[in-house]
DNA sequence: CATTTTATCGAACAGAGTGTTCAGAAACTT
DNA sequence: AAGTTTCTGAACACTCTGTTCGATAAAATG
């Protein structure tokens, strides 16, 4: 790839990361992007279609990153085999989120936290949705994977909304304390 | 009031339900609403300042009647005293939403959403944030909290998504039962 | 019923933002 | 050095917003 197109390209990122530290995405408009970003207007529109397009793509790399490696095949196997196995791994993602502490909050705010849930779901329905059937609560099957999983969602959430204060493996405790049933 | 601001007030009220059925709220302009309900571009924001604050007394409107009278403080008082009752408040609330079915799904995507999620946070909040404290499971109370009254909201807006398909009694039965804690 | 008050209408307007186009400058490749 | 690709930025057409105002219609008042 270009140099140049590289360079733009990571210029439009930071600016847009730099703007929704002050601002929510809604109100800010494509002219602030450039100007931040020292780009010129149709080198904007020849990367990215679209304001909403430029914050699709950032976030499906900076999410994609979050879920990438803790979901490889072989590693997933071994996650939830055992009870501190499945803790470790959720652990491991909340430290995936904690890389990205600049970004995620002011990111988490309109339209990206759908693309956050819609990443997050998927991701633990691959990775849980056998485990959670297989819990001992006398509920369907489905309404066991949304209260599993959206709980966990709600909870990662609330913990970003308050700034990820706590400690990882704090959140998880409690949340596991939370959880109904023996999923041992 | 006088008549013809009733009148316009429903006219618009009524335009935006039925446009969103077909469109979502960030792509519907204030010449559509203002066209599907045949009144005058001025009339409208003679009403509304803008369009999103349109949105949000509507929603105001229809939450308030959602979550009204099961919050008068007798009653209130009443609901949380012991098991059965709190799963009547519940069900009770459930069909409050299911009032209004027609017009719930649509609004509920964008920003509606958040505003239907703080009028439950708060209403639930206020409800149940004593009972909530004094579950018997070893997690801090405001995790404590978040975990019981998110994974409601979150249950509920599932449940909303899906179509409203199961029986109140249901979705409150099985919730009951993914909760953890002796909370008799 | 006549009068006064208030609401609606709609065209016209200014302003903000979007997304496109294009010719020349600048940077990369071979 | 020549050829290719990307960047630049001004200019443009468009869409949507929110305001203004005189004319018209409807409601409230006495």
């Amino acid at each position: 790839m270009d140099r140049r197109q590289i360079k733009t390209r990571t210029a439009i990122y930071d600016a847009l990361t730099r703007l929704l530290r002050k601002y929510r995405f809604e109100e800010i408009t494509v002219q602030q992007i450039i100007d931040e970003a020292n780009i010129g207007r149709s080198t904007f529109y020849s990367h990215f279609e679209t304001k909403d397009r430029l914050l699709e793509q950032m976030c499906n790399e900076m999410f994609s990153h979050v879920f990438s490696d803790t979901l490889a095949p072989e590693k997933s196997h071994d996650y939830s085999k055992n009870h501190e196995d499945k803790r470790a791994l959720l652990e491991h993602i909340l430290y995936h989120i904690l890389d990205h502490k600049e970004n995620i909050r002011s990111i988490m705010n309109g339209e990206s936290e759908k693309i956050f849930t819609r990443y997050f779901t998927e991701y633990l329905e691959s990775a849980f949705g056998e485990v959670i059937v297989h819990m001992d609560v006398d509920v369907p099957d489905d309404f066991k994977k949304q209260f599993v999983i959206g709980s966990f969602i709600h909870t990662v959430k609330w913990w970003i909304a308050r700034g990820l204060k706590e400690k990882p493996e704090k959140i998880i405790d409690s949340y596991m304390k939370c959880l109904p049933g023996k999923n041992e």
